[in-house]
DNA sequence: GCCAACGTTGGC
DNA sequence: GCCAACGTTGGC
């Protein structure tokens, strides 16, 4: 079983959103990395660490489970949403995602500041990597297990 | 709101 | 296929 890190800006969907929703499609990822590995990597039962990004304290807040297989995200064939894209077409869409599952919420938010103070039990963790920008990204069974210990 | 990092676009 | 310009992300 893999375990993978998402991020969600709380103002636009925060871990109080899914867990009122229960579940949601993960749309407007438009990365071709992040896309990749939901597309290509994920599996319906993954682990994941839901983080909270451009925000106050930007941390993981919950975790969350991999809820469906991928499939083609609908915002990029819809003119009216943010993530249209009008390159993509339903024949040949660009975009995939998929469903996310809430299973809860964490005691109190462990803080990107935290895990950089565990950068070293972390290892090679992309999310600490400098310029890290990437929406989306693989969590070993080690980081999975040191980070839930700090919960 | 600033700006560093970095992905994408498009002219050549 | 190079690379400058531009747009976006996201911490601060």
């Amino acid at each position: 079983m893999a375990h993978w890190l998402m991020k969600s800006e709380p103002e636009e969907f925060s871990i109080d959103d899914l867990a009122a929703r229960g579940r949601e499609p993960w749309t407007g990822v438009r990365n071709y990395q992040a896309r990749n590995f939901m597309r290509d990597d994920m599996r319906v039962g993954d682990g994941v660490f839901f983080y909270h990004s451009n925000c106050a304290v930007p941390g993981i807040v919950g975790i969350a489970r991999v809820a469906s297989a991928a499939y083609p995200d609908p915002t990029q064939f819809d003119p009216q949403s943010d993530y249209f894209d009008p390159k993509s077409t339903p024949a040949a869409p660009r975009w995939q995602m998929v469903d996310v599952a809430f299973e809860r919420k964490l005691p109190r938010t462990i803080s990107l500041d935290e895990l950089r103070r565990h950068a070293e039990a972390l290892g090679d963790f992309p999310l600490l990597a400098r310029g890290n920008r990437l929406s989306v990204l693989p969590v070993s069974d080690a980081q999975w297990k040191t980070i839930l210990a700090l919960a």
